[in-house]
DNA sequence: GTCTATAACAAGATAGAC
DNA sequence: GTCTATCTTGTTATAGAC
């Protein structure tokens, strides 16, 4: 597979142009599916680099997510503090201050839309490390948003609440990584879907989280 | 990896005890993770035996589904179908002949909670293969289920009732696999864990789906 | 920092004896 | 049907020249 045109130009350094293709091949062979050949041959590197520059193919994997997730996080925690600070947040803004980010990520026209691919794997894992390396970096984010919703939600007890957070995140992941069977109309572009996407789950969460 | 203690025992077929550890490697490495050696050992059978039976990896990984699917499905168009018997189905009754079908298999003692990250990590994949093994499987019975859910829903138009549905599949999968950050509590079993998650995701799911 | 070359090993698949 | 032995290829990782 060739890499992608954007990431041949040479003012890219080499540890970027690994981290590009990595998550390129990673969102579509998986972990264990994409080697470290694949990953150097699109980078357009020697192939002894990625040990030279990560150490190891573990450490490669964790900085792919670690250069998308600090920023993610970030942009969620700072849309919830400016719905927070013009005056009370509706439901829908605090929802869309964890949603709307999630989903200008999947639109990052740099490999945005594989990163989410990506991140949905890391799920699909299970593996122990990269579970603790996601609730490190979005264990805390969680906590401020339940607290968020928690003041929306007064008539939903914690347990209930942590419930039908887990159940949007699900579907958030899901829908981002475009695991669905809706097939993209042809007139209709990425950039389109998914902003629908973002809107009907926003719709359908608040929603689900109002049920009694 | 010790195997399965329930698959150990001589009268499962050569073949059935592939079948097993296979799912149970697929689920906790992946398919290109989990190595026919792997399965082999755990199936306590030789490595020459898959060749043999299924004649590829390939193969071996589509009769892993094909085994669980077909019930599955024979099983929610039969819950729907008893639904719908017994004059007018209401929406949660719907969407119950559509998860719980799924919760019972993720409880089977034999390998269900397997098969059900298996079938997450398909998703995942986005394998063109298999993305059309599984829609020739699901494809017309989420037909019928969006059917049903058409008649009960007259205001949703037919582009936002598929986006609807597809949520709740994603929402369905997610919460089937595990991949929440829920932790089960010590004083709950792994069948409560679950079917408390059906409840939940009923609920969820019935007020998305009612939302204007 | 980047290359070539290679070590050390694991993968899927198969041939052929039993 | 099941075994051992082996072929071919691909894997991560590293040593050492430039």
């Amino acid at each position: 597979m060739p890499l992608p045109a954007r990431m041949l130009a040479q003012h890219f350094s080499t540890k970027e142009r690994i981290l590009g293709a990595a998550e390129d091949l990673f969102a579509r062979h998986g972990f264990a599916g994409a080697s470290l050949r694949q990953v150097t041959a699109a980078a357009n590197v020697n192939l002894a680099a990625v040990n030279y520059h990560f150490g190891s193919k573990e450490n490669l994997i964790e900085e792919v997510f670690r250069r998308r997730l600090d920023e993610l996080n970030a942009r969620r925690l700072a849309a919830l503090a400016a719905a927070n600070a013009d005056g009370q947040a509706d439901l829908e803004q605090v929802l869309a201050a964890f949603i709307r980010p999630a989903l200008e990520l999947s639109l990052d026209k740099n490999g945005g839309s594989a990163f989410v691919r990506v991140l949905a794997r890391a799920y699909a894992e299970h593996n122990a490390r990269l579970r603790r390396f996601l609730s490190d970096n979005y264990g805390h984010v969680l906590k401020e948003f339940a607290n968020a919703f928690a003041r929306l939600l007064p008539h939903l007890g914690k347990e209930e609440l942590y419930w039908r957070l887990d159940i949007v995140s699900g579907a958030l992941t899901y829908a981002m990584a475009d695991f669905g069977v809706i097939k993209r109309k042809s007139g209709v572009s990425e950039q389109t879907h998914r902003e629908r996407a973002a809107e009907h789950l926003i719709r359908f969460a608040a929603a689900g989280l109002r049920a009694p």
